[in-house]
DNA sequence: CCCTGTAATTATGTGTACATTAATAACTTT
DNA sequence: AAAGTTATTAATGTACACATAATTACAGGG
């Protein structure tokens, strides 16, 4: 990435750390470290840092730093509990706003998802996943729906690793079964302006990936 | 207030200053000049300055700098949609997780605002506003949901100011009406754990509020 | 008069030295 | 050996000087 704007790098670097799993819960992230890893000063880092805690992405000690939120059942429930509302706002809405080639790009999002099942990957599978997450909040056209469906899908998507790396597998590859039939019956009620019901799909599809994740406790 | 941190400081004599409708939709918020006027230097205030951005309180301008957001109806929409969600989600979480401790602070806010009809001030009243809303979403035990309850609120409070200025009054004085007997009814739907009643009476009161708010538009 | 390019201004963006403090380790005392 | 106390350490917190870039003002040519 280019380093036009070291804030920006930096924030954008430690975002793609952590979506990476670089790190787990309750590591730190040392701004000193950060701004040996990255090639910069403290205070670019120091200033992404920041947005990040505002943002609930990190956790904060005072004069001790900034470090990966802990994950717990309650943890995780509360945050999926939110992203199932606000995911199923957003559906809704996207439903009513949606245009011709918002649907042509969630189509598109489908074909990569189908062509993933003959060369699975995850990394692949987590960024279309992303990407269609995140564009339907996007296509709801509300900006602050899209900054929270952004910040509460990212927060959960650590659980996806998280899990994943104590519970083998088993739940993402479930995941992949379910979440793709799921995410085209999603892209059919937006794209025949259903409101109700790509709402209703959308929270049971947020639902049934909190479950599926669970299913060991 | 004490200015052992002076980030937090920063931090939140800036929101005081915005919530007091210190600037108009536009304004840009100068660090050297915050800096001047808070008595501190540039670093502190910058740190508040990028959380506020981060959050989405400030707009921001590359190598300009924050700003309070523009307001449009359109955007008034936007951020009243997702707050009667995300609060009638809270409200109905508050139903399940509110102790007698609970009931009791929410029943003191009822007393004060009760007491505030006899001796009307704008400024205790959005206090008192606040205290409520912040302190439901606090009760649903769900620091997500209170996070992004807060940030909605805030962002919304600047229309309260915003159109009280160029409206004059008369709608926020209607709120001053209904709005104490429906943060009543929504207490007591709480106080009797009514998760849905607690819920929907919640966001019907969003609702309201929004479109006293909009009576002349 | 307007358009364009350039210089001045102004505020943010960045690096760095230093202050502060929370955590820990070392040490004393009982 | 346990407990309390002090010293060390390692990181954040803060100030300030300077770099950079966007905006504005202005001058000159069309």
């Amino acid at each position: 990435m280019a380093k036009k704007n070291l804030e920006e790098f930096a924030y954008h670097s430690i975002i793609r750390l952590i979506l990476d799993n670089h790190f787990k819960p309750g590591d730190f992230l040392l701004e000193t470290q950060l701004s040996e890893d990255l090639e910069l000063s403290r205070t670019p880092v120091r200033h992404a840092l920041g947005q990040l805690v505002a943002e609930g992405f990190l956790d904060k000690k005072k004069k001790k730093g900034c470090f990966i939120p802990a994950v717990s059942p309650e943890d995780a429930r509360h945050i999926f509990t939110v992203r199932e509302n606000l995911e199923g706002l957003a559906a809704a809405s996207a439903a009513r706003q949606v245009t011709d080639r918002d649907v042509a790009f969630l189509y598109g999002l489908l074909d990569q998802e189908e062509a993933l099942k003959k060369a699975p990957s995850k990394l692949a599978y987590v960024h279309v996943n992303e990407s269609f997450h995140l564009g339907i909040a996007r296509i709801s056209q509300n900006k602050y729906l899209e900054q929270y469906c952004r910040h509460a899908f990212w927060r959960s998507h650590s659980y996806i690793f998280f899990f994943d790396n104590y519970y083998t597998g088993k739940l993402v590859s479930g995941n992949q079964e379910t979440g793709p039939r799921q995410h085209m019956e999603i892209v059919q009620a937006i794209e025949n302006r259903n409101e109700e019901k790509a709402g209703n799909l959308m929270k049971q599809h947020v639902r049934t990936t909190f479950e599926q994740m669970f299913v060991k406790l």
